[in-house]
RNA sequence: GCCCCGGUAGCUCAGUUGGAUAGAGCAGCGGACUUCUAAUCCGCAGGUCGCAGGUUCGAAUCCUGCCCGGGGCGCCA
């Protein structure tokens, strides 16, 4: 990646090498954050505390020759450097190098921030929701959706080619009490022990004609055609594409079928053995307690076998690297896949299993379980209809996905409007306010090609906001690399703060002096794109009103 | 018993893989609307970073042990 902030991380470290000499070398790389604290510089290094021990000097005097040697390179670019407390160096950097920094934002366009992983494109697949077609979409299910979704867009925007799939689980014991439950209710009688009791249930018995008297399968069958029906358009209302609905059947099905292959793959392998009447995986070969089922004595193949022929699938429609996305309560299922994929032959590390936690139902400050079997959650739909989609995403976005989501329906109503993201998608409206007053594209466009040529100074509040664009590209890197789209949401809300300050302090239109006011249009036009670029990988809308 | 996630302000959560005086939103208190959009801004108050050790120049972050909450350990999916 170039830009200002990596030809500054470059000098910082050959600095360091040459003031560490030919046999100094550090071990660690020097460091190069931004402060929290005002006072501190622009920019910190630990460098000369990283070179202190091997250099046998205290930190503060090899500090001071890193000062020079920073000095030496940076020429311009450096207002000054600061030897501070340990023995940090704090750079402060020249208005000069700000403008620099703001004039390659503009540059970059659109793409800034994007394209990182260019070099080295894979194709990805991404599996999420995956909910079971037993019932409606529920709001868990839309924090699945939502990071899924993004987490696609982040990879998309580094470079890489994303295939989102949606992986239903169309067979099985559940759809069989899916079956019974319709019919029971077509017969107006109780659902069996273990079987679904929603409302919902009730609906699909009316809409499927003969439902009372059919084969339970043939039942369950369009049970779960009317259910994807639906779980398809909240999808939609979501704005989540799914580029692939796979069918757990379909492996099943065809001579031979994808699981008979998978079998046969695993067998050849001697990874599989028969005993008790089952056929086994030896998943304990890949460092598992002990070995699990692929058929039973019963001659079905367990759950296990369709996700192994499900995962070899995708290997051979090519993908570099399969992403899954799962429930907290699949997590026990983490280390036999793993297991399995290693039986398969499949490269190492090529799929990744990212366990999302838990959404809770709160009702009057207690927990609820939300159960889809006993039909006491809320769908996405109701969320969806009570905040809007934009509120929805942003507020599951907001949270890492290892961490528990309480979600109180009532509170969310009630603080809908002081869920953040009105206020990030407030700046970007307004900033379109303000570019509309200046004189609209004309003028936009004029100042964009002279901000770059500014030579006056900067207040506190352009350097800040300058900054902060700067720092877009790592966060996006960051973002991806962690599969933590969380850190966006945390980025545009920390931008509009830091454009709303911005607003404060620096008058925009009609500003004075030579040159001022296209410095200032220009970060706002920065600003503006950046904050629709992370919205946009949010799935979030950026108004140009409110 | 073993495994995974979490424990940070009254509440909901961030915390740039070890940096300096731990941050934001909401709630609370006190202020600011003739503005380039007040869905905003400014100020105040609020903390044993679950507990106890350890590692080092330096720990919310890494290591060990323990406590609490959630989840998982099927020929279920």
């Amino acid at each position: 990646m170039s830009g200002p902030l990596s030809d500054l991380r470059d000098a910082v470290i050959a600095a360091s090498g040459a003031v560490a000499g030919p046999d100094g070398g550090s071990s660690a790389l020097p460091t190069l954050e931004r402060p929290k604290k005002a006072g501190f510089g622009d920019y910190a290094t630990n460098a000369a505390m990283l070179l202190a021990p091997r250099a046998g000097v205290p930190p503060r005097e090899v500090a001071g020759r890193l000062a020079a040697e920073l000095e030496r390179r940076l020429g311009d670019a450096l207002d000054r450097v600061e030897i501070a407390g340990p023995g940090f160096l704090n750079l402060v950097m020249s208005d000069r190098w700000c403008v620099a920094a703001l004039a390659h934002v503009l540059e970059a366009g659109e793409a800034f921030g994007g394209g990182g992983a260019v070099e080295r494109a894979e194709r990805v697949s991404i599996e999420f929701v995956s909910a079971n077609p037993t019932g409606p979409m529920t709001a868990a299910g839309g924090r699945h959706a939502a990071y899924g979704d993004s987490l696609a867009r982040l990879l998309q925007f580094s470079g890489h080619e994303v295939t989102r799939e949606y992986y239903i689980n169309d067979i099985g014991g559940q759809i069989r009490r899916l079956g019974e439950s319709i019919q029971a209710r077509a017969r107006r009688e109780e659902v069996p022990e273990g079987g679904y009791e929603g409302d919902y249930v009730r609906e699909l018995a009316d809409r499927i004609p003969g439902a009372a008297h059919d084969d339970v399968a043939v039942v369950a069958e369009r049970g779960v055609e009317l259910l994807l029906d639906r779980i398809r358009a909240s999808m939609e209302r979501f704005g989540v594409q799914f580029d692939v609905w796979f069918s757990e059947g379909s492996l099943h099905a065809g001579e031979p079928s994808a699981v008979r292959r998978a079998f046969a793959q695993l067998e050849q392998r001697g990874e599989s053995y028969r005993a008790e009447g089952a056929l086994w995986l030896r998943t304990s070969a890949h460092g598992e307690p002990k070995d699990d089922v692929l058929e039973r004595s019963t001659g079905e193949p367990s759950y296990f076998a369709s996700d192994i022929a499900y995962h070899l699938d995708k290997l051979e429609r090519g993908f570099d690297r399969l992403i899954d996305v799962w429930g907290a309560d699949h997590h026990g299922h983490v280390a036999r896949m793993q297991a399995a994929f290693a039986a398969l032959g499949a490269p190492e590390g090529a799929m990744e299993l990212i366990i999302m936690q838990f959404v809770n139902l709160v009702e009057r400050g207690e927990r609820a379980s939300m159960s889809k079997r006993r039909g006491d959650f809320v769908t996405l739909d109701d969320l969806v209809a009570q905040i809007g989609v934009d509120a929805a995403r942003f507020f599951m976005l907001q949270r890492s996905h290892d961490t528990t989501v309480d979600l109180d329906l009532d509170l969310a109503r009630e603080q809908s409007s002081d869920n953040p993201v009105y206020y990030v998608q407030y700046a970007h409206a307004r900033i379109a306010s303000i570019l509309a007053k200046a004189g609209g594209i004309w003028r936009v466009t004029s100042a964009l090609e002279e901000a770059p040529r500014y030579s006056g100074s900067l207040q506190a509040a352009e350097r800040t906001l300058a900054k902060k664009l700067l720092a877009f590209p790592d966060e996006i890197a960051e973002a991806t690399a962690r599969r933590a789209p969380h850190r966006i949401a945390v980025y545009a809300l920390e931008l509009a703060q830091t454009f709303t300050a911005f607003y404060r302090d620096c008058q925009v239109v009609g500003a004075e002096g030579e040159g001022v006011e296209s410095v200032r249009l220009a970060l706002s036009v920065a600003t503006q794109r950046t904050i629709a670029r992370a919205l946009d990988l949010l799935g979030v809308s950026a108004p140009s009103k409110m």
